[in-house]
DNA sequence: ATACAGATCGGT
DNA sequence: CCGATCTGTATA
């Protein structure tokens, strides 16, 4: 499978969620490998999008890896416990970022459920394997991936994205995004993606789909 | 120096 | 619904 390139990500971060889906996140770590499988993501873009951490091109250390060039990890840590995944999409001072919201675990399962469970694959329940990846936090804590990682160029190889190969097709819903209850109208833009149907797209799903 | 909110999650 | 838990950010 191929990397994705610098170029895949220089679009806008709605294309890039789009685009995303169906694409693979490796993390290589301790000399092993963990992917999973992109089914669902959110696009932020940036100074226009209330719900964005760049919004009106608000620039701080934390925010300032978004207005650097595409194909960057912004990972940042929310509610003092779990970090979030971003990729850094279009050019330079476009801040815009996609979130990637949940992953189908594909390899480093023993791995993950590990870092998610401190427990062996083994005795995990059905509820716990369907839970490992299915959701912002979640991906990360099982991944490995924190907000240490912020910054990370994922043209290289410690964190990079596959291309999927011959991918089967999917139906792709695209609906609004999740906790952005404060984003005034941006609360209502259609910047949420996922792979209809795959039982790893994150269950707080309290959101209508757009018809069409 | 201090205050406070948060692109979440898991348990009730 | 609620609380955990702590960093980034704003304000002074």
């Amino acid at each position: 499978m191929k990397k994705l390139e610098r170029s895949f990500y220089n679009r806008t971060a709605i294309e890039v969620a789009k685009g995303l889906l169906g694409k693979y996140l490796v993390h290589r770590v301790n000399g092993r490998e963990l992917s999973g499988k992109i089914v669902e993501t959110e696009a932020y873009m940036g100074p226009d999008d209330k719900a964005a951490h760049s919004c009106s091109n608000r620039r701080t250390k934390r925010t300032e890896v978004m207005f650097g060039p595409p194909g960057y990890a912004y990972v940042y840590l929310i509610y003092g416990m779990y970090s979030c995944m971003n990729i850094v999409a279009s050019e330079v001072e476009s801040p815009q970022a996609v979130l990637i919201r949940a992953l189908e675990p594909v390899k480093g399962l023993e791995d993950m459920a590990k870092a998610r469970y401190h427990k062996s694959l083994a005795d995990c329940t059905k509820k716990e394997l369907l839970g490992l990846t299915n959701g912002p936090g979640k991906l990360c804590r099982a991944m490995g991936i924190t907000n240490r990682d912020s910054g990370e160029d994922l043209c290289r190889n410690r964190i990079f994205l596959l291309e999927g190969g011959m991918e089967p097709e999917f139906e792709m819903v695209t609906t609004t995004r999740i906790n952005i209850d404060y984003a005034e109208e941006a609360i209502h833009f259609p910047y949420r993606f996922y792979i209809n149907g795959n039982r790893y797209v994150s269950v707080r799903d309290r959101n209508y789909p757009f018809s069409g």
